[in-house]
DNA sequence: CAGGCCATGTCAGGTTTCCTTACATAAGCC
DNA sequence: GGCTTATGTAAGGAAACCTGACATGGCCTG
């Protein structure tokens, strides 16, 4: 599984959004409305958002510190979103989530007590 | 920053984490009172997983699918505590926070776009 | 300068998610 | 059979989140 994946797992709620990237809820709400970021929904719902969407949400704020204006924003974004998009298999939230459960069922050291080497950890870390 | 830091943020609230580890959040609390986890909690006493938390009940689930009981998995846990607890400088969540939200303020590409290289990005590529 | 627009703050009312506590139960063990 | 252990489930309440509406300060621009 490659790190896009995860990088797109849902993950956070606003209130964690908030601290991770100092904006308000009014603002983080307010770019999604103008379609800078694309937060996923629980059942109920809640926002859910990823690596991807926060690391969205720090360059939009860069961008309007930089003096832009919505439509500037998005229109920059737009630009990168072309150099991306050339990603293999898709696989659903529930697939990653369900890769994840499994890391642990992975190699063991000789003790037989997991080093921590499973899928998750590569959240953080580049194996 | 290390990447300690990054795996020990609290991150995830309960629901998050029973999708990322399988477990019910009945399984998880019980858990807790046992002493196998130890999450942060908001300021309104909600639970807020780290990293660190979630491998930890990875390895819990597997541990007690070995056949193990609480105290069992405990003991288990509390060896491999020892191998680690040789940190560096300890540094607050709202520290981490700032840092990540402060990552994209650093090096850019000549055209001026943000190439994803803050600190959030060590969150799973160890640069 | 008056009038607009844009980005954000704030409040209200309602829903979802989470909290603790307590009771129920299946499985394993003496 | 009668414990203990791990887990399910339900109740009542609190925290966090949702949408929608209105308020406002800063900036343009005519």
């Amino acid at each position: 599984m490659d790190v896009d994946a995860r990088k797109r797992l849902p993950l956070f709620p606003i209130g964690i959004v908030q601290r991770l990237t100092g904006l308000s809820a009014r603002q983080i709400r307010y770019y999604e409305q103008h379609e800078l970021v694309h937060p996923a929904r629980s059942e109920g719902n809640q926002r859910l958002f990823s690596f991807v969407d926060v690391e969205r949400l720090l360059e939009v704020r860069t961008l309007l510190d930089e003096g832009l204006n919505m439509a500037g924003v998005k229109a920059r974004l737009a630009k990168r979103q072309n150099r991306r998009r050339s990603d293999s298999a898709e696989l659903t939230d529930e697939q990653v989530y369900q890769h994840i459960r499994q890391g642990l069922l992975e190699p063991r050291t000789p003790s037989g007590v997991s080093e921590f080497q499973g899928d998750l950890f590569r959240f953080y870390r580049k194996h």
